[in-house]
DNA sequence: CTTATAATGATCGTCTGC
DNA sequence: GCAGACGATCATTATAAG
């Protein structure tokens, strides 16, 4: 199945290459591009065959895609000789200052060539005195090579000691980061008022620019030239597209879109982070910042089942020739559910559900719009219908029969979200925490057509580390899409979770390897390292971190990605950003 | 029968985007 | 101005365990 996209149309696509060059180039400031001393980035290799051209032309496309002239650019490239794409970066900065008036170079230098500054040049001379000063430590060359900066892997070696593993080191960075990063939600700005962390004071002005510099070019970047941007002028905030179809939904194949990440965020290994997409402002931003800036896919799984699941997808996979599990499932409510039909009033005019969530209406209510449909014979008035619709959208009630509303059974929600039937039923799970396990899961359908791209790409299986795995929703995707599973390592919290996943693994007949624990927050270095020796590291790291800090139910506790729960994205990333050291570490 | 644990029901604002 | 959101708390009631 699979869109029609032959090579032939892959050629077509894109005439707004500003799209790519742009992005592109945003990797282009990420630390982790950080050329090891032999030459090349780390590309890679399993990435979608991006345009194959002439090097030249390429070189020159992306740094005119960052807004420099062309003369300029050419100019820089004849000068210093296509190798050197550090020094020519440079070059143009130096260009571009001079050419500014004075007024202008003032403001630009806070809005943009200290960005550039910062996340470019700042590094780079560290990166050369490595080799003079810090080459005793091999871990700190380690580090480099990994794309920390020579500050953090100093700073860190200096903290944690000089016999640190190298697990030590990145987790102590990685914290480092994070509080960093909290620092820059707080405001651009107030870095002064806020106390840091001792070891990022080394220079504040530095710091002070530095924060969120590649986000910043990021968002200028795609403010120049991207149609579909999702970042808004004057704030930061990460816009929801319109309708939420993310990078395309199998009923919209007209329309091929083209990316290109990061040179830090490509794969392997593969990711894929889910989360609610009505998150409170600038969470999604910080989000996407931290997983390499990669552009979140916000989707809504109304064009996948016949509920709404309004979720954001931050994956650096292949969005071409994706392709729906089949059958397709029910779009509609009167399909999903036929025996609604027979009751179903006219002037009950939804076709699909509202969310999915993990509490559901009291028998009570049902009651209660029960007799307030009785006291009218026929169609009731007007007002009764309003409220009688009110609670049915806010509690997703269907008609079950002559004026009676009831919530969806298990079942049904199961159905809905594409797990099998009776994934969740039994092994003495209650019914309340079925409801609950099921609310905070994957629409499989929609995270299939996501990971679709992976089955032509590993024939003989995967090595998934699925973190925040509930009840499984990436392993049943990936099953279902026919992906088999050779070791999956899986970190779930709730015990009857991790119970309905070892008895749909023994159930499917898998012949894989099911690994499971109960706390991300001790899935370190070393165990990773471990697990990774084992069987050769991992393919694909998905994960839906905690929403309940996040999402709008919850009247009491929405505190944000630093909540209690929701703050466990850190880990998300932390692990991922450990894995992908560590693969590296073996290259 | 007593106690522990689980399920149920009612109530609780806010922010975002249109 | 309105609809909508992978929710939490607390009191009450039901069921299980001892």
């Amino acid at each position: 199945m699979g869109g029609n996209t032959s090579g032939v149309e892959d050629d077509n696509i894109d005439w707004d290459s500003e799209d790519e060059r742009e992005i592109e180039n945003f990797s282009l400031s990420s630390c982790s591009r950080l050329t090891v001393p032999g030459g090349e980035a780390a590309m890679g290799s399993a990435e979608v065959g991006s345009s194959a051209g002439c090097s030249n032309s390429k070189l020159l496309d992306h740094f005119v895609g960052m807004g420099f002239e062309v003369e300029m650019v050419a100019k820089a490239i004849q000068e210093h000789g296509e190798d050197n794409s550090d020094i020519i970066l440079e070059t143009l900065l130096t260009y571009s200052v001079l050419e500014e008036s004075p007024q202008e170079q003032q403001i630009e230098s806070d809005q943009f060539s200290s960005d550039y500054d910062d996340s470019f040049l700042d590094d780079f001379p560290d990166i050369d005195s490595c080799d003079n000063e810090e080459s005793t430590n091999p871990n700190i060359r380690t580090l480099v090579n990994m794309g920390y900066t020579i500050q953090e892997a100093s700073i860190a070696i200096e903290r944690c000691g000089l016999d640190s593993s190298l697990a030590e080191l990145t987790d102590f960075i990685c914290a480092a980061q994070m509080a960093k990063a909290a620092d820059a939600q707080l405001g651009e700005y107030d870095l002064e008022e806020k106390p840091r962390p001792k070891h990022l004071n080394g220079d504040c002005s530095k710091h002070k620019k530095r924060k969120g510099a590649d986000y910043e070019m990021w968002k200028r970047k795609k403010q120049a030239g991207l149609d579909r941007r999702i970042l808004t002028e004057d704030d930061e905030t990460i816009r929801l597209p319109h309708p939420m179809v993310g990078f395309g939904v199998p009923s919209e194949t007209f329309q091929t879109i083209r990316r290109t990440l990061p040179d830090t965020a490509r794969g392997p290994p593969y990711f894929y982070y889910e989360n609610v997409a009505l998150a409170p402002k600038g969470v999604w931003t910080t989000i996407s910042r931290f997983l390499y800036d990669v552009e979140p896919e916000f989707v809504d799984s109304k064009f996948f089942c016949a509920a709404a699941r309004k979720r954001g997808y931050v994956h650096n996979l292949p969005i071409n020739n994706r392709y729906p599990l089949l059958p397709l499932p029910p779009q509609t409510i009167h399909d999903a559910l036929p025996m609604t039909r027979r009751w179903w009033p006219s002037w009950d005019t939804r076709t699909q559900l509202n969310c999915l969530q993990t509490c559901i209406a009291s028998a009570k209510l049902t009651e209660r719009i029960r007799k307030a449909l009785e006291e009218s014979d026929g169609v009731p008035p007007l007002h009764i219908q309003k409220y009688v619709m009110d609670e049915c959208r806010k509690w997703n009630l269907v008609w079950v029969g002559r004026n009676k509303v009831a919530p969806l059974e298990p079942d049904e929600v199961e159905m809905l979200l594409g797990f099998p039937r009776n994934h969740t039923r039994g092994g003495g799970i209650s019914r309340t925490d079925r409801y609950k396990s099921l609310g905070n899961s994957f629409q499989v359908d929609t995270v299939a057509y996501h990971l679709s791209v992976l089955k032509d790409m590993y024939p003989g299986g995967i090595n998934l580390l699925s973190l925040f795995s509930g009840i499984g929703g990436a392993e049943v995707a990936l099953h279902r899409l026919g992906v088999p599973l050779k070791n999956v390592v899986s970190v779930e919290k709730s015990e009857v979770n991790r119970n309905i996943v070892r008895s749909w693994w023994e159930q499917t007949n898998q012949r894989g390897n099911l690994i499971d624990f109960d706390d991300v927050q001790q899935l370190d270095g070393d165990r990773l390292e471990k697990l990774m020796n084992s069987f050769g590291g991992f393919d694909l790291v998905v994960g839906g971190s905690p929403c309940n800090n996040l999402a709008g139910s919850n009247r009491h506790h929405r505190d944000g990605l630093e909540g209690k729960e929701s703050s466990l994205f850190y880990d998300y990333f932390r692990i991922l950003d450990l894995v992908k050291c560590i693969i590296t570490k073996y290259e």
